[in-house]
DNA sequence: ATGAAAGCGCTAACAG
DNA sequence: CTGTTAGCGCTTTCAT
């Protein structure tokens, strides 16, 4: 079985049109019981087997979806993965993975690659970098981007998000719940949305809550690890130390919980750690902390069928923005 | 740009053959300047990217691997994607992952899905189960297929494995030479290639040291974390306790930490617990165990190369074994 | 009910 | 140098 066998092989073997040998297959017309039979032999004395090799050339749809990403590495993009190849499997598209180790040049060598492929769509969690060009001409160019956990600034994709204000909120009202009155937050940048939406959701919480005795601090750090230590320590050194921060981020959240060691403080005796899980591998710190779990099976999921109705034309119009809905984790002691 | 533009498009709009159009895009054969810079405009103009769409049924490649994994998320695979991917864009190839959920049925479908599509090769981690019909089929078919950790028993696939024997070797060395005098081993079921070779690299090292006061004791489990914890607590009870067991796999291993906590044993202090790192997920554990790791990033690196120089006939001749080594990480004691 | 033929986008071989 | 043409595997008219 050297090279594979085609229609027209099985056609001449059994004697008959490759129209016939077509039709037999897909059940397109009726076909004589007698070249039926003749076909079905054909195929399996050749073992041929029904290629859709054919098909990008014929409908000029490549039937598959490119998903780019920083680092599959990071456990965050597993289960997006996931839920993006499920429902592209359900749909008739093969999910092709592609790593940019946060490179954009490299993203613009994927995405080079994927458009010479005549991919369908991209799903992309966008790697940090100046130039966009490469996306803004791939969209302009008619094919649609999905962006997953970030979106790409001033670029008409749709996106799949999480809801951070919400998430932000939530994580706040259960630390007041729990018992907390000097909740402190330290953000990232306040430039980046995801930032800003956090604080908000914090600063609702608190607000809402409407206590006389509760009170808050603001300190601005900048998602890396480095600001989480510096203002933890800030933080657990303040007269009135509060019984509770609120993380912008992972990252951050693991500074501090290295400030309050070397402290000799307790994470959840002396100041209850809470924040936004996108900590990659770090499993450890959970037990500690008090998390905004992303629901990532489902933002994968999701942005699949959004990205795969703009392909076939079910949805057309402006960028749509969904924010998924995140979920709380405590922190559980032991171990 | 609704539809997408074709090399007629361009050679329509700059006056000129197809043919010439190819020429300037590929640089395939002189072109005078003149005709050159009328072709590069009206690519410019329409935006026409050249497109591999028709690749497939011309040179029959789809220039595309199938990676077929029973599961993203277990975080034992994404690295040996990372590998597996890295060399297969390298080399031209596209990488299409699906994942099985560990069933056999929706691996059969798959190989069926990523046939049609005309795959060049298949990169499978197997589900457990039965019935290997569709990779025999898929490798009578001249699809080459490269079997990753698990071998596919009496398949005429390559592998690319774990050196077992090595890696158990070394571990236990390393319990003898960090002054264990008592070393005891839970294997797997000694069906499974595998434990048997765990097994052998255990047996050398303890024959391998020769020293007279050595003891050892072998325990067949069965690689599921009950017959850890259960045999776990079984060797602690033992009237001469071992000081060190060498485990089958990391599950079991789970087991016997469990085991050993309940009876307030100190996997240090008391019974220094060493394994080959399998564990999905569980990297707290790691710093109260001594393992063997698996090189994953290099087994999809390698697997991939192998499969790439089997589709392009550079690596002919009966199936490939190769033995990856495994580099051993010690118990690291704080937090 | 069956066959013949066109066409998808592109390259390569061949003719001018 | 440039244009023409065949052909890749397959579906889909359109005749017969």
């Amino acid at each position: 079985m050297i090279a594979m066998a085609t229609v027209t092989d099985v056609a001449r073997r059994a004697e008959v049109s490759i129209g016939t040998v077509s039709n037999v297959i897909r059940g397109t017309a009726r076909v004589s019981p007698e070249l039926r039979e003749r076909v079905a032999s054909a195929i399996r004395e050749l073992g041929y087997y029904p290629g859709r090799i054919a098909e990008p050339a014929r409908i000029k749809q490549s039937c598959m979806l490119g998903m780019i990403l920083p680092d599959i590495t990071n456990p965050f993009f597993p289960e997006i993965m996931r839920g993006a190849e499920d429902r592209a499997f359900e749909r008739g598209y093969l999910l092709v993975t592609a790593n940019t180790d946060e490179q954009i040049e490299r993203e613009k060598q994927i995405v080079s690659t994927l458009r010479s492929r005549r991919i369908d769509g991209i799903l992309l969690a966008a790697s940090a970098g100046d130039g966009r060009g490469h996306i803004q001409a791939a969209i302009q160019a008619g094919i649609p981007v999905v962006c997953l956990d970030r979106p790409v600034p001033d670029m008409p994709t749709d996106s799949v998000l999480l809801d951070n204000v919400l998430g932000a909120r939530e994580c706040v009202r259960h630390l007041i719940f729990s018992g907390c009155r000097n909740i402190a937050t330290i953000t990232g940048s306040l430039d980046v949305l995801s930032a800003k939406e956090r604080l908000q959701g914090y600063e609702e919480a608190i607000l809402e809550a409407g206590k006389a005795d509760l009170r808050s601090t603001v300190l601005e750090g900048d998602y890396r690890k480095g600001s989480g230590y510096r203002l933890g320590k800030k933080l657990a050194r303040m007269r009135k130390r509060p019984d509770a921060v609120f993380v912008g981020n992972g990252v951050m959240a693991l500074g501090i919980l290295e400030a309050l060691d070397e402290l000799g403080l307790d994470c959840r005796r002396d100041m209850v750690v809470a924040t936004v899980d996108d900590i990659p591998g770090e499993s450890i710190a959970h037990r500690r902390l008090t998390t905004v779990l992303q629901p990532s099976y489902d933002i994968g999921s999701r942005a699949a069928t959004l990205l795969i109705d703009r392909v076939e034309g079910k949805l057309t119009g402006p960028p749509v923005l969904i924010r998924v809905a995140p979920r709380l984790a405590l922190a559980h002691g032991s171990l």
